[in-house]
RNA sequence: GCGCCCGUAGCUCAGGGGAUAGAGCGCUUGACUACGAAUCAAGAGGCCGUAGGUUCGAUUCCUACCGGGCGCACCA
């Protein structure tokens, strides 16, 4: 089931793609582009399949236009096409062709908007996997708010999807962690602590707080420093658990590092690339030769002491995956991952899979600013660095749009002034306003009192503006999933709710003759499905009054 | 030094071979005797970093340069 708006644009390629067979000039089908125009004043749907032509027809382009529209034979869906400037072809859509996509949105609900490009293939997203040594921080939630909301668009497009953590729960920070939970438990028996503290031993306050809990807890393990860093990680990935619930992520699979290690997974990958002639030995290190498929330099992955770099457990947690056998795998990385993706993809066809079926992104990093200023990320002084003191300032769902607001690899200003102002000027009231008035208008005239609306009454310019909006979502949602590009959501919903809010301001709804009032109500419904499946795509809240 | 990303309105950013380059914020000026003014309208504001090249057409693609960010561990 392709939207209205796809429904149109096939319509004037096929259409077209029969009409260029007069003159064959070896046009295939795919190089007729139909697009939206640049200008409103242009249509709705633009073809340069005229500049195409012009140059092996060796006539202007123009003429080549003004012939394809003469030719062109009625379409339902489409007024005849009007040629523009150079020689481009204009074409609108009936409106009320265009207007019956408000039955379509009422009668999907909260489906509508949601397609099957994906063709059910199965995605695995890994997002956020911090180390569990400390609670989250506010470039987690970037991760968080994106990873999840590229999920929730991929499932909505036809994906079958599924969220993971990797858990750095084993290895030498782990081993710190027990050792700074060890110097907290002398600390709390009243014995001095080392000075200085020692290099690498995490210094945060919250590891007394966990000291204190092993004690009422009645000292559930033994006090080794490697039972306390296991018992610490574990309490520690419980609260960022805790934090992403409240933050509205949810994943299928928390995957234990641990686990991992302790399955032999590592020795056997190590084992497979050595019989492969993968890993070879040079200076007293094994080298994994990652140059092969483009990396910049072979990289160790034994130590010439015999242990493993962080790499070796890394890569067989990918090689796991990638034998799960998912369509692709999506990593969302730090940006000081960026020099581990070509070792990520030379692995991937070192172990004989292609290089697109893992996908590497990398989340740029957040900025806080305050009052113009940026604020130090410093955990003295009362500035906040986690992810909870973020959303105890600023809420949810600001937090989210604010996340999602920018393209996931251009570095963020989360400006923290804007995010709590209740105001328009704040784009998540204003949406949330715009869905708000709707929900208000539905509360004076429910939906059973209604008579079927006659939607050939919204002609308005303002009208159509919205039609337009309605019929585009399906595609919008699509195009954000398969291109990985969640930050087209919250552009589309203000763009929605600002002509909504034209519309509503322009005309009355309820207040109107009958058939009119009928059809506007029946619209304005149909905004509201959107904005809800919108703002929920993006794990943004709706509120019934504001 | 090598590699990747980025230079677009005063600020924060979209767009990505085609018609007059867009949005939000900020600024100026207007609009409630009406279903929600947390709203709406109008205006000012641009050699799309610089110079070449490809093209009928370049802000978009290519090259060089300038400016910024980030990566380049037998760390994790």
């Amino acid at each position: 089931m392709s939207s209205r708006y796809a429904q149109a644009k096939a319509a004037i390629q096929n259409q077209l793609s029969v009409l260029v067979q007069r003159w064959d000039a070896g046009l295939v089908p795919e190089a007729i582009a139909v697009e939206e125009p640049t200008e409103p004043g242009h249509g709705d749907l633009v073809s340069n399949v005229a500049f195409r032509l012009a140059r092996t027809l060796r006539r202007p382009p123009r003429a080549v236009a003004e012939e394809l529209a003469a030719a062109w034979s009625p379409h339902p869906a489409l007024e005849p096409p009007e040629v523009g400037g150079a020689g481009f072809l204009n074409f609108r859509l009936r409106t009320a062709w265009l207007a019956e996509v408000v039955r379509e949105v009422l009668e999907a609900g909260p489906r509508y908007g949601s397609s099957d490009v994906g063709g059910g293939q199965r995605a695995l997203l890994e997002f956020v996997s911090a180390n569990p040594t400390g609670p989250l921080v506010v470039v987690n939630g970037r991760s968080a708010a994106v990873g999840d909301t590229l999920a929730r668009l991929m499932a909505a497009a036809g994906w079958q999807v599924e969220r993971e953590y990797y858990v750095n729960d084993a290895g030498n920070q782990i081993e710190r962690l027990g050792e700074a939970m060890s110097l907290r438990l002398r600390e709390l028996r009243g014995q001095p602590l080392p000075d200085p503290w020692p290099e690498g031993v995490y210094p945060g306050e919250y590891v007394r707080d966990l000291a204190q809990r092993w004690l009422a807890a009645g000292r559930p393990t033994p006090e080794t420093v490697e039972a306390l860093g296991e018992w610490a990680a574990e309490a520690l990935r419980a609260e960022q658990e805790q934090e992403l619930l409240r933050f509205g992520v949810r994943y299928d699979r928390w995957f234990s590092e641990r686990a991992l290690r302790r399955s032999g997974a590592c020795e056997a990958l190590l084992e497979r690339l050595r019989r492969e002639g993968l890993l070879v030995e040079a200076d007293g290190a094994e080298w994994f030769l990652s140059t092969r498929w483009g990396d910049d330099k072979d990289r160790v992955m034994v130590k010439s002491d015999g242990s493993w770099t962080y790499f070796v457990p890394d890569a067989a947690y990918h090689a796991d995956k990638l034998a799960r056998g998912y369509d692709v795998a999506i990593d969302l990385l730090g940006p000081d991952h960026h020099g581990y993706i070509g070792r990520l993809k030379a692995l991937v066809q070192a172990l004989g899979y292609p290089a697109e079926r893992l996908e590497v992104h990398i989340v740029q990093l957040v900025r806080l600013v305050r009052g113009g200023q940026t604020v130090r990320m410093s955990k003295r002084g009362g500035s906040f660095v986690t992810l909870g003191e973020l959303v105890d300032e600023v809420g949810v769902d600001p937090a989210r749009w604010f996340f999602l607001e920018r393209a996931m690899d251009t570095p963020l200003d989360f400006d923290l002034d804007l995010a709590q102002l209740k105001s328009n000027d704040n784009p998540v009231y204003y949406v949330q306003y715009a869905a708000a008035r709707i929900k208000s208008l539905a509360r004076l005239a429910p939906a059973e009192s209604l008579p079927d609306p006659d939607l050939s009454q919204l002609q308005e310019p303002e009208a159509r503006a919205l039609l337009l909006d309605l019929a585009r979502f399906p595609d919008l949602v699509a195009k954000a999933a398969q291109s990985r590009a969640p930050h087209l959501l919250p552009r589309y919903l203000h763009q929605l709710a600002g002509d909504f809010h034209l519309f509503y301001r322009l005309y009355r709804i309820l207040q109107a003759p009958p058939p009119q009032a009928a059809a506007r109500l029946a619209l304005s419904r149909a905004v509201l499905v959107v904005l809800e499946r919108g703002l929920g795509l993006m794990g943004i809240s709706v509120p019934e009054r504001m």
